[in-house]
DNA sequence: TAAAATAATACAGACCGTCGGTCTGTATCT
DNA sequence: AGATACAGACCGACGGTCTGTATTATTTTA
């Protein structure tokens, strides 16, 4: 076959097997080859629609970011919460993603994929913490939920350390760890006049860790 | 020559080029025809005393580990200093190092090498947080100088922040950013008692980025 | 306006250069 | 004589290129 009248599905199929096997082998570890033999594509086919093994990465990247940014846009747009409330929200529904495997921001490894890790940590702080947890703090400042001095760099903060500290697909962690984590992030964002992690999503980190 | 009397003398050399070389153009992008070259020293020579490239690269972050842990420790256990004095002591003296070239935890690459930064980054939760923060920590609970009801989870987010997140030298950062980052993170230990940031350092930080 | 010519697209797969790593050889020291 | 400290030819794998080809889209021409 030539002349596919869809190349947008190649596209995906491409896409879909170099992000499953990037979090399966590491990006590193997994070569072209790998990328062809699932695919049943050529090499040809692969180079046709990539630049280099790199530029899929960063597609990878790209897509899985744009995937949760619809959704964590939806939180942010949502009335009729106040900022912290929002801001609680948002967390959820970014933890809730992770753990169903569609993995917003943060990924499986640190050590084993860092180049993987490097992409999502940039966009961490490049997009995620002005477009989306910046907006909610002003917000929650305006309303008197939060209160902060320096929204921008709270916004980092919690976000790296949400994604990067307190997420347990990180590092392997016992369920104490993860509690006491958590206690004290809670304890940390008190300080600013809200708490993010209610008891339901901290079970569900403790149970993500038995598997 | 064959058989050197002083094989010491050469793990020593392909460590210093080594580690200069992946500081300048990345680890991927350092091949070992470049060390070979640096080292005038032959793929035998190498072999003989490394595994593997990735090996090469272990070793290089292991000394810069040590070659601080030394001064850490020093710090650590300086006599007549309350715990918050000497943790401030502490961040002295590693944004002191850093700064002068001998980088100790963190390097200025974060997207250009993920590799280095990842393993950093596991040197620092594992050896670092719980070795020389935490101690000082716990004495600083003891004489009352610091106040924290976790402290094994403060001492990774101390380090985390100001080794991943402070340090200027991981993105290009305007002044402004700088000051902000500093009076953030000055606040942020506020609420343990502490405050870890003078105008000596800030300005030495922000110089540093002009650089 | 329909057929023919031309161009562009979507691959296939042989081929190539480079790089990490191995292996054999050799000189020097213990 | 054996171990050590190299030297450097060699190898396989991998990312990337290049040429070829079938199919579709577009333009030209009758």
């Amino acid at each position: 076959m030539a002349r596919n009248k869809h190349p947008e599905q190649t596209v995906q199929r491409i896409l879909d097997t170099a992000s499953k096997l990037f979090l399966q082998k590491g990006y590193d570890k997994t070569t072209l080859q790998d990328i062809i033999d699932a695919t049943k594509l050529s090499k040809g086919a692969i180079y046709h629609h990539f630049a280099s093994k790199e530029a899929i990465l960063i597609a990878v990247v790209d897509r899985m970011g744009d995937s949760n940014s619809a959704a964590l846009a939806e939180v942010r747009d949502r009335p009729g919460l106040a900022g912290a409330e929002k801001l609680r929200e948002l967390v959820r529904t970014s933890m809730r993603l992770s753990f169903q495997g569609k993995i917003l921001h943060m990924l499986p490894f640190l050590i084993e994929n860092p180049k993987f890790m490097a992409l999502q940590m940039q966009s961490i702080l490049n997009e995620a913490a002005p477009d989306y947890v910046l907006p909610i703090l002003r917000e929650g400042i305006a309303d008197g939920s939060i209160r902060a001095d320096y929204p921008e760099q709270l916004a980092e903060v919690l976000l790296l350390l949400s994604d990067l500290w307190l997420h347990p697909i990180l590092r392997p962690s016992t369920p104490e760890q993860v509690r006491a984590r958590c206690a004290f992030f809670n304890q940390f964002t008190k300080q600013y006049g809200f708490e993010l992690l209610d008891d339901d999503i901290i079970d569900a980190m403790v149970e993500f860790c038995r598997t």
